[in-house]
DNA sequence: ACTCAGAATTTGATCGATCAAATTTTTTGG
DNA sequence: CCAAAAAATTTGATCGATCAAATTCTGAGT
C-alpha cells in the first residue's frame, strides 16, 4: 500500500484526523486512552507524517540553511566542515534538519537565501565568514529572516546590535589560557606568531597573549614587540618568518600561534634551528595538529553548534524564536579548550638508526575540561 | 505583502494559474507572447514557487540525503566532508539540494532514511562507508529507495548487482600510476606501506603497486614481500613500522602509501633515518599532505560527485531515474589524479642558522590531467 | 466560408497535513 | 439533578502548487 496518511490512522483508531494530528503535535490535550489507541494505530500502520504537507500548512520547514564556502583555505579549511558536522548532530537532537547550499558570490548567496526562504524551504540561516559591512547580514536583517553568524561582526557598531545574533569562539581567552599555561610551566618569554594586522580574529587572539604576558610576567611594550612576529597563513611563510626571528636572536621560551598552520611552520623553523624542545601551541586543533602532536586551542565546535541553536530556537523549543519578544542575549562567546600534546615527530637525531634513539616519543594527550 | 503565489502572478498577467505553472515547468507549450507576459509578471512581483507545495503535489523533493558519519578518523576523516562539499556544489548545478542527517548506528540510520524518504523529504540517498553485507543497502534495495554508494560493495556477489549503484575511486590505478611515476624517475625498489589485510580498499590499492612493480621492474614475489609493510592508520604506528623496516635493512628507493597518514609516518621515519630525499607518495591528498609538501593521490571528489549524480539522475535530467528502465552502467570507477609536490619541511640541516641553508625549499605542485 | 485537428489555455480536483471554529463529552459546583 | 465551565473531539477550510480533463482558440485544407 501507499504511505499511510492521517486519514488512514484516524480510520484505524476510530477517531478524526485532527485527533491524530494532536497526538503527534500536542499529546497533552488528548485523553490518555485515546492517545494510546492512536499511537497503537500509528505503530501498526507505520505512519510517518508527510513533512512537505506539514510545511505547506505551517509555512515553516524546520530546516536550517548553511552555505558551504567554495574556497578551501588549507589546513584550517576543514573547520567549517567540522562545524557543519557538529551543527547537523545538534540540529538532529532538536529534530531540525540542515540543508546545504553553495553560492559563487555574496550577491548570489543573497539570491539563494531569498529563494530558499521564500520557497519556505529554510526557516533560518547560519552564516560563516562574515565581515564588517557584510551585505548578507544587512539583507537578512532588513528582510526579517532569522539567522545567526558563526563569527562576530567585527565592526564596532554591529557588535551589540540585538538584531544580529552571533556565536563566536573567545580567541582572546583561549590564547590567554594557553599563554598562562606555558608561563606556569616555567616560560617567561612566550612569543606570538600572528597574522598581519588588522585582522579581527587575529587581533583578538593576540590580545589574549598580550594580556597574559602583561599580567603574569609584567612584559613591557618593547618586550611584546620583540617577541611577536606576523606571517600570512601558510606553512612555508610561517617557517620563514619564525626562522628570521630566531636568526635575529629573538629567541623565545615558547610560542603561541594564531593558527595551526602558523604553528606547524614555527615547529619546523624551531626544529631546524635545533630548538627541538620549544613548546608551541597552535589554534584550531586541526587533524594536522593531532598528527604531528602539536598542542592546540580547540574550538569546541559542538558547543558552538549548541549555542547557535539556542540563539535560534531558544533553550528548549524546536521552532524559531522571534526576536524582540523575549530579549535573551543576542550573542554567545564560547571559551575554547586547550589540548596539550607532546610532539611525536621532527626528531633531529641526525642519521642515527640505533634503537636507543627512538624515532617516536610516546604520544599522549590530555584535554583541559 | 506576503509572498506572491501563482494566483497573484496569474492575475497580474491576465492568465490562469496553470499557464503560470506551465511557463515555469514546460515553457515550450506556452505561446511566446503569453510567456513573455507571464515572465514579466513573475519578475515584477518577485514570485518564487513554494517548494513545499510543489513537493506535496509531485510527491518528490529534489533533495538528496547524506549521512554524516559520527566517527572522525583523523587526517583522512575530512575526505567525507570534502565529498559532501563537492556533492553540494554539483547538486546545486542540477537544482538539487543536499540534506544532511546523522545516525548513531546502522539500524538508526535505516530508521532515519525511512523517515526522510516516507516523509517525502528526500528522494534519494548517498551512502558512504559501506561494507559487505551492509544492512542499509539491503534495506534500500528491498524498499526500492534510490541510492548510490560512494565506495564499492566489496563482497564478490554484490559488485555487479545492477540494483546497487556505486561510484568509487580506482585506487589500484591511482597507486599504479604513482608507482610507475616513481619508477620512471629512476626508482626500482619502490616500497609499499599499507593497512593490515584483508581490507577491501587497502588491498585494491596494494594491487596497483604490485602490478606496477611486476610489469615495470619485474619484481618477484619475494621482493614484493620484502618491500612492503603493514601498519594501522596512525602516524606514530606508521613511523614505527617504517623505522623497523629501515633498521632491518629493507631500504627502498621510494615509498607509496595507502594513506596520507601512513605517508606522514613514513616521511618522519625516513627523515629520522637520514633518508631526506626518499620520495614518498601518499593517498587522499589531504590538507596535511599539502602542508608538509607530500605528494599524494587525489580522489578528485568533484568528479566523484558528478558521477554520483549521473547515476542518480541520468546525464542530463534533474529527477531521479528509475532503474531497470534504461539500463545504463550501474557503477563508475573514477581514476584519481597524482599530485606531485616537493617536501617543504623536515630539513635536517642540524643546527645551522646560515642564510644559505634555506629552511624551506620552493614549493610547487603539478597535477596530472 | 466551414470543418476539424492540434495548439493554447482554463477549470476543478488533489497532494497531506494543520488551523480555526464548531460540536460533543466530561467535570464542577451550587 | 441541572446549568455552566472545561476538556475532548470533530468538521470544514486552507496552505500553494500541479495533474487531468475540459474548453477555447488557431490555422490548414477544401
Amino acid at each position: 500500500m501507499a504511505q499511510p496518511t492521517v486519514e488512514d490512522v484516524a480510520r484505524e483508531a476510530n477517531v478524526s484526523r485532527q485527533t491524530v494530528s494532536n497526538v503527534i503535535n500536542t499529546p497533552s490535550i488528548v485523553k490518555p486512552a485515546t492517545r494510546d489507541r492512536v499511537q497503537a494505530a500509528i505503530a501498526q500502520l507505520g505512519y510517518r507524517p508527510n513533512l512537505s504537507a506539514r510545511r505547506l500548512r505551517q509555512q515553516k520547514s524546520s530546516t536550517i540553511g548553511v552555505r558551504l564556502d567554495p574556497v578551501r583555505n588549507g589546513i584550517s579549511g576543514a573547520v567549517l566542515d567540522r562545524f557543519v558536522h557538529a551543527l547537523t548532530e545538534q540540529a538532529d537532537a532538536r529534530s531540525m534538519r540542515v540543508l546545504l547550499f553553495t553560492a559563487a558570490s555574496p550577491q548570489d548567496e543573497i539570491e539563494q537565501i531569498r529563494s530558499l526562504h521564500e520557497g519556505a524551504d529554510v526557516d533560518a540561516f547560519v552564516l560563516t565568514a562574515t565581515f564588517h559591512g557584510d551585505p548578507r547580514t544587512a539583507w537578512l536583517i532588513e528582510n526579517d529572516v532569522p539567522f545567526v553568524t558563526f563569527g562576530r561582526p567585527w565592526g564596532i557598531d554591529d557588535m551589540d546590535d540585538p538584531k544580529h545574533l552571533w556565536v563566536d569562539i573567545d580567541g582572546r581567552e583561549g590564547v590567554k589560557d594557553a599563554t598562562a599555561r606555558l608561563i606556569d610551566d616555567g616560560a617567561t618569554r612566550v612569543g606570538w606568531v600572528g597574522w598581519p594586522r588588522p585582522s579581527g580574529t587575529g587581533d583578538d587572539r593576540r590580545a589574549g597573549w598580550e594580556e597574559a604576558m602583561r599580567e603574569r610576567v609584567g612584559a613591557s611594550d618593547a618586550e611584546l614587540v620583540a617577541l611577536s612576529v606576523e606571517s600570512y597563513d601558510g606553512v612555508s611563510e610561517a617557517t620563514e618568518t619564525v626562522a628570521d626571528m630566531l636568526r635575529a636572536g629573538r629567541v623565545p621560551d615558547a610560542l603561541v600561534c594564531a593558527s595551526d598552520t602558523l604553528a606547524l611552520g614555527a615547529l619546523i623553523a624551531a626544529s631546524s634551528a635545533g630548538l627541538t624542545d620549544l613548546p608551541i601551541i597552535g589554534f584550531d586543533n586541526t587533524p594536522v595538529a593531532e598528527a604531528v602532536g602539536l598542542s592546540s586551542v580547540d574550538q569546541v565546535l559542538d558547543r558552538v553548534a549548541v549555542a547557535t541553536l539556542e540563539l535560534l530556537l531558544g533553550s528548549e523549543g524546536n521552532s524559531i524564536v522571534s526576536r524582540g519578544t523575549d530579549a535573551g542575549p543576542s550573542h554567545r562567546l564560547i571559551a575554547p579548550a586547550l589540548v596539550l600534546r607532546t610532539p611525536n615527530h621532527l626528531p633531529l637525531y641526525g642519521t642515527t638508526t640505533e634503537r636507543t634513539a627512538p624515532a617516536v616519543r610516546n604520544h599522549h594527550r590530555k584535554e583541559t575540561s
